[in-house]
DNA sequence: TACTATCTCGATAGATTAAGTGAGGATTGG
DNA sequence: CCAATCCTCACTTAATCTATCGAGATAGTA
């Protein structure tokens, strides 16, 4: 799978930290209940977005999670990034090749597909904000109401 | 990893099976060392490829592999999918909870994402054939030519 | 017929990775 | 001091991927 579950929980969560942005800290629990994610692994999660610079945090009663950086500003491709590394779709075998220098450009026409597979993804994974996603929703659900009251 | 060990390897094989398209059979065994696969696992791999309808084989002393479709009709994306069926980005939860009809417009906003993603990674695939690969390793060899005799 | 080279096919072992959990520690505010 | 919350490392479990094995079927050949 291109995107880990781990991945996907994280920009579920972002996305709902991103809802709250400016309005204080938020709790594990409570986006964990709203996005379904099991608590402990999404305390994983969060921990290591922090450590990526993505989050702040803020310990004891009032305590939680918080966006470091603008909705307008935090891409989807960050956010995975920080979670699973960097896209990898090169055969893995191919790049071990290279790194031994031994029949580096045995396989170069694949090499140069997959660069341009992971420029298409790239691309996109860049160009999305948060900000993007938020509104997009605001959209859907303004469709989905509409189609109610018809 | 979006693409596996195998898809690669089998596309690797494709690719040698296309550069001597029309010349009889290949031997797993001839492809396998110039490609640097296993070669019991390349057996897997081209008998999973023949059920797809990719390849034929014919068996006994002169037998082998050999393409069942030309190299310009056949695409990148026809082979991965044979191999590891269709890319699935869409977080598996999502999907189980759409089945469900629990939540189902819960990450109106993901799916569409990753609908976007897919698209432009399945557009790639399917427009991709080996025809244009063989072509393109050539161009690229003739640039190494070029850069030894300047 | 016997023999050899090759594909056929199901089973399975081993390695790697991902998902999720446990237990205790550190910090903050009251 | 106490309670709520995040912090951290280590671990288990499950799934998937990679690769191999062994016995069989088929085709050509002497």
């Amino acid at each position: 799978m291109l995107i880990s579950q781990k991945s996907h929980y994280a920009l579920r969560g972002i996305l709902e930290l991103a809802k709250r942005s400016g309005q204080g800290p938020v709790k594990i629990a409570q986006i964990a209940q709203i996005q379904g994610i099991p608590p402990r692994f999404l305390e994983v999660i969060l921990h290591q977005l922090k450590q990526a610079g993505i989050v702040d945090s803020r310990r004891g009663m009032d305590g939680g999670y918080m966006l470091a950086i603008e909705p307008g500003q935090l891409t989807v491709g960050v956010v995975i990034e920080s979670i699973q590394g960097p896209l990898e779709l090169l055969d893995p075998k191919s790049v071990k090749n290279v790194a031994e220098n031994t029949a580096s450009h045995r396989h170069p026409v694949f090499t140069e597909f997959w660069g341009q597979v992971e420029r298409a993804i790239s691309t996109i994974f860049q160009e999305t904000t948060f900000q993007q996603l938020l509104e997009r929703e605001s959209a859907l659900n303004d469709d989905y109401v509409a189609s109610y009251s018809i």
